[in-house]
DNA sequence: CCTTAAACGAGACGGTACGTCATGTCTTGTC
DNA sequence: GACAAGACATGACGTACCGTCTCGTTTAAGG
């Protein structure tokens, strides 16, 4: 969910073109974190951007493409999996990284925006989908690296584990809106720990 | 979260006034579910109401205004509390009542907005805040009694557990748009009864 | 090609209807006089109107519709006809009226346009073609009444005549953009004459 | 009024020059036929033209100066002035010269354009100025022969003359759009040589 | 024949105007 | 007196064209 460092180059690249890109893109993201989707106006990310209207047009079909592309861009799960040797640092290891990836401006604006209205876009629905898929993923070695290990139970599902680790946490970020540190990272690794051990995620469950 | 058949009538009451009011509130609730807040249309909610748009301004400031009253309306935290004597049977119930209440496509779209852009007015960010406010407040007792019967550790925060138990349902809700089910909260209910059990959710928390 | 009192009323009445109109219609005229009509702003004549560019749009589906628009309603063909009972006074009085109908800084607008670009709108070259007919047929008698008094040949050619008689004074006005007055439409007057009764407009010629 | 053969250059001869040039005038004179002078566009020029825009402005500041170089370019008021020994053939020459100098497209469209909204460029307006300046010039010779021949009165002012014999035909052509021919011209002719016998082009008249 | 400078193709850019749509205010007539 | 109807100012939408500005790439001399 940063910016990506390598040349995705989906424009062309002849004159102030990369610079235009990079200078709307970033306006956008701010201007979603700023007012949000709904409010967000092509007018004031171009002059955000120190750029015409027009040429946001030029590039982009329309604001929903823009605020697509936006996110697209952004969206990259490079969440770095721990491997600690144990599960209990793994799971508040990882909710600690999730936490983390929250705190800059330009990220808590790329998730509320995936959450929101923007999210009706087919588009952005997609990037959702697919970021979360990607998280638990490669989350899934944690899991089965406890299970050899005998930390948890045979047939813990990864997924249901995962998604039991960050809940806690996009609760606090998307319905009561509290803050989120270290401390509700390690609340919601003990709960998952807990039913993990319980035998909660067992694969038969879904 | 469901309909109030009771006269609030915070408007006047003459002429055609309740019926307008209840026709006008109920359109901007199925626009709300079909295109969101950030596509929801004065006119629109007008027509599908059967009422001139001047209608609709002569109750209500503005769209906002509108849609915040429409929010309100329907958002009446008359949750039931179940008591069956049995900790594992109370969550579970509290669990299996929370995702019913997602089934009328009106609550579905309530809910939705109440976590869209609809959120960053302050009225409906104070609605949502209370709505569950009310809700952790009112389901209490549900940890108070299973202390109290020793099926719990003493000091178990009532409303960390709470949140426990409805953080995967919101997180299907809200992040994974999975359908949800009495299994999803069953499945709720059991992390949250391991983890309480394990004393995960002891006062001293936070 | 003068204000046409009577009630057209081709909009509503409701509101500031009529005034807007109005004003928008002058507008219109007031900035084809003063650049023409390839460079007419829709945005320019709703300023000078003192109304906004929507406002405009409401009315007339676009530029092409109000400048047509325009033109009709100033448009109208009320030459007076003379009856002195000598054709050479009659020519020279209708010369002198068309002469005179191009005074107003109004009516040079509304020739310039019809002979300029916005002649290519079919709309607009009914407006023209429609404006001469009706000039043509309500001058004839002029010529009958001379045929009848011996002044002229008989078999001579009404609408030959009156376009010789106007041809001088529209070669002044569209081509050499020279001034025209009263001197002008006599010098007219006299060669449709001398031409007239020297048997030129005589039938069989066309 | 045609294509001048004569090696003109304005602009450089080196390179793909010349081609582009004439290909690009052409292209406007073509365009401005097809459109009138207010929806040309420099775009669709340079695509008739198939050259690039870009191409098309390094020569030409501007829509109006291509515009009006390309009018330049093509009105050559090479009139042939006949000289048969008879004003009533001469004038009819003259007249049917001018009627068949509108017999090709492009010269028809040079005409329209040179009484459109382009004339309101001043460059425009002078080069229509010197057309018919340099028209009437030639032409005196005609009458200056009659009036020595004794065919017409002494004292005939050639311009006036001349004036007389193009009003018709400039009226068929820019105010009834009726098409003209032979008969038109010697029909013109007719007119002014009666007027001119009657005397009244004799020089006191202005 | 081969280089070399101009002219050209390609197209992004800031800008003006287009014509459309929704907001929220207002007035007029009608039930 | 509340409502329907709809005009209006405002402002954003997304489009087309203007005229300017790089960049590479021909191409037609001139060495």
């Amino acid at each position: 969910m940063t910016f990506d460092p390598l040349p995705p180059a989906p424009a062309n690249v002849v004159g102030r073109g990369p610079k235009v890109r990079a200078a709307v893109l970033a306006a956008t993201l701010a201007e979603l974190g700023e007012t949000g989707f709904a409010a967000l106006t092509v007018e004031n990310v171009a002059r955000r951007a120190g750029v015409h209207k027009t040429t946001v047009y030029r590039r982009w079909k329309d604001r929903r493409n823009l605020v697509t592309d936006a996110l697209t861009d952004h969206v990259v799960s490079n969440i770095s999996i721990p491997d600690t040797g144990c599960v209990a640092s793994d799971l508040s290891q990882l909710a600690r990284h999730v936490v983390r990836l929250q705190n800059s401006p330009i990220d808590q604006a790329v998730t509320t925006a995936l959450h929101s209205d923007a999210a009706r876009l087919p588009e952005v629905a997609e990037i959702r989908r697919q970021f979360f898929a990607d998280r638990f993923r490669r989350a899934e070695p944690i899991i089965g690296r406890a299970v050899e290990r005998g930390e948890l139970p045979s047939d813990t599902d990864p997924t249901l584990t995962i998604k039991a680790l960050i809940a806690p946490i996009y609760l606090r970020i998307l319905v009561t809106a509290e803050p989120i540190d270290d401390a509700s990272a390690d609340h919601a690794a003990e709960i998952t720990l807990a039913a993990a051990r319980a035998g909660v995620f067992r694969r038969p469950r879904c």
